[in-house]
DNA sequence: GACATGAGAGCAATCGTTTGCATTAATTGC
DNA sequence: GCAATTAATGCAAACGATTGCTCTCATGTC
């Protein structure tokens, strides 16, 4: 029922292919012709078809965006940032959520490849090999993971984890606890190996629970073992399994910071709202967002396009480059001093570059900002 | 680059329409033959173009979800919900986010139109003509309004409020503020009638503070004012802001329950981890994503459908239900006694049907579950 | 042995666009 | 006054699939 080119040109007395350039290519046809093929389109309700226009151009105009959970409140500060990113290049994102799924997963991407121009990959969950297979079918951006071969964004939750661990032990922490995030998460790995060097090398004793569920629940379930493990402070794999922890300390008796420090990992809006504010890991999400969005439309050229292109754009030659975003540590009320003394003596090694060191510092403190690019 | 239909055809030996039969009516091709194909597409690693297969069938199997805002908690259940029931009939859901912002949410529908089965149009914030014009361009269901002569399904928000009222009367609570949400939010004008309607009843002075950006920095916002008005308790649009104005009177020395009762509405998962943990009206946001789902889809054939419809499925006689889910108040911690006596007195008016009343009532309690399907 | 039957496969039109090329008419240059 | 240019439009072939028809054979029936 809706009206289609072919209306519009029987409506207004012209060719298709005229009524065609009056919106693809205005300058090629007479102002006047052009107007009143407008008014036409304009009193029919006329709209190209996006679908048939994709099918001969190649582009959509379309970006597809798979997160692993859409309700981790991680993720929209991300989506909405490449939204608004892809909104200025006048590209459309298709947000879609896998459940921690790689089987849906998979699924996705297959499904959105021929209706978008290409997918930012938010912190996949399935393998390497079958996202570099993928990649084949559809232009990928991967987020969260290195893969490859493939663009990507990752923010440095190693070196994020790292701060953290420092901080906890200038507080005079001495054991430790990690709360592992799901299995197949690669930002779960870095954080790991990370915590494990830093650890040791300040004589810390280390348990590392997981993997778990990313979120509260996976986080407040764990309550019980952390306290049997006898940790003084704890890491998250992210703020919500922190906040979970938190919570399901409290459930059990045991109060943050006084029984035990918590630190997550994402700085989620929510953290500030909880009691105790939380300390945790900034990620520049929405930067990784937007820096996804530029890395899959590097090769569209801005503006005005001189069409012709063949097949999906940028097929040849697409930069693969590999950026890490920085992240910075956010201290709030959520840590407080271990239990016993030397508190001054600890945390001072490793060559720390510039930037105020964390101490047991009352209030908001941001450490090492800055963002780096290799490759 | 990626393999089409003819490159299967012509490595496999036979027409083309082989190949597309072999896929969408396995039953009309030889045995032998369809394994072959099979086989040379499995090879190709060929995938049938989606967006292409739209443009003949009139079918995309995909489904456009709008949202006013992806970073409120409210929604990602009924997101998930949706998925999963659209998974479940083979289709698949693209989320968009709009920002609270009308214009983006009317380019959202014009971009995703042609590119999904329909729209689920969830607490849309353009004008009710606006959404009856969008919808001949594509089925449209709406969430959290009604609209008339198209297919809705809204949560009972103003029952919801109303059996918050309630519960804040019977603590003996008479001073009350509603922190009204968003201009252009039709639940927010049901809220508003309810509360007005029932605080008069009840004898209380009723303070209405809005419109308001329905978020934890809008509820925060309002700590000031809210104890300017005087009021011993607080209706808040929704969850984020309950919550965020608890942690602005926090900040200005004012505790909750003890100095101000808050109830919420929504009861998304964050409201069980504040401390104190949030009263609240529990919508049901994952019935709601599902019934829309099959109301978009009642004129889908289950399974093996026998083609030929032209144009988008279900054009004529679609049923325009309008389905109301009903809400039930939890009780937690954020509200307590009023300030004075008098508390068994008052909240025992109006025939209240079977079912517990509320009373203070320590723990969590649900109030009046149910679900009502009119016209 | 003639004929209806039906299975399997090919043909070609179609969906709604875009775009290279051909056509026409009007303008310009000399 | 005529060729060469330019501006505006039409023509038709794509893009990658689906599907109603037609065509060709075996097969089964009487």
């Amino acid at each position: 029922m809706p009206a289609t080119i072919r209306d519009v040109a029987r409506a207004s007395g012209v060719h298709i292919s005229t009524v065609s350039r009056t919106f693809s290519a205005p300058h090629l046809v007479n102002p006047e012709t052009r107007s009143r093929v407008l008014a036409c389109a304009e009193s029919l309700g006329y709209r190209p078809n996006r679908a048939a226009r994709a099918l001969i151009t190649g582009r959509t105009h379309n970006i597809g965006l798979i997160v692993a959970d859409i309700a981790n409140p991680f993720f929209p500060p991300l989506i909405k940032a490449a939204e608004s990113q892809a909104r200025g290049r006048d590209y459309h994102i298709f947000v879609a959520d896998t459940n921690e799924d790689p089987a849906v997963e998979e699924e996705l991407v297959h499904a959105l490849a021929k209706q978008v121009d290409g997918v930012l990959l938010c912190s996949p969950r399935m393998s390497n090999s079958l996202i570099e297979q993928l990649s084949r079918e559809v232009p990928l951006v991967v987020i969260n993971r290195q893969v490859a071969g493939l663009p990507s964004v990752v923010t440095d939750n190693g070196q994020g984890a790292r701060l953290a661990v420092e901080h906890l032990l200038a507080l005079g922490h001495r054991q430790l606890a990690l709360l592992g995030g799901p299995r197949g998460s690669w930002t779960n790995r870095e954080i790991r190996r990370a915590v494990g060097a830093v650890a040791r090398s300040g004589g810390a004793t280390l348990t590392v629970l997981g993997p778990n569920a990313p979120t509260e629940t996976g986080g407040s379930a764990l309550a019980e073992q952390v306290r049997r493990c006898g940790a003084t402070a704890v890491l998250a794999y992210n703020d919500l399994m922190a906040i979970g922890l938190i919570e399901g300390l409290h459930a059990i008796g045991m109060e943050v910071p006084r029984d035990v420090s918590v630190v997550g990992i994402d700085d989620i809006a929510l953290s500030r709202l909880t009691r105790p504010k939380l300390t945790t890991v900034a990620t520049p999400a929405a930067a990784a967002g937007r820096t996804a969005v530029d890395m899959l439309l590097q090769h569209d050229a801005p503006a005005g396009t001189r069409g012709g292109a063949r097949g999906t754009f940028g097929d040849d030659r697409r930069t693969t480059a590999q950026v890490t975003l920085q992240t910075e540590l956010v201290i709030r009320e959520s840590t407080g001093p271990g239990p016993a003394a030397e508190v001054d003596r600890a945390g001072t090694p490793e060559a720390e570059g510039p930037g105020p060191h964390p101490t047991a510092d009352p209030g908001e403190v941001a450490v090492t900002p800055g963002e780096v690019v290799p490759s």
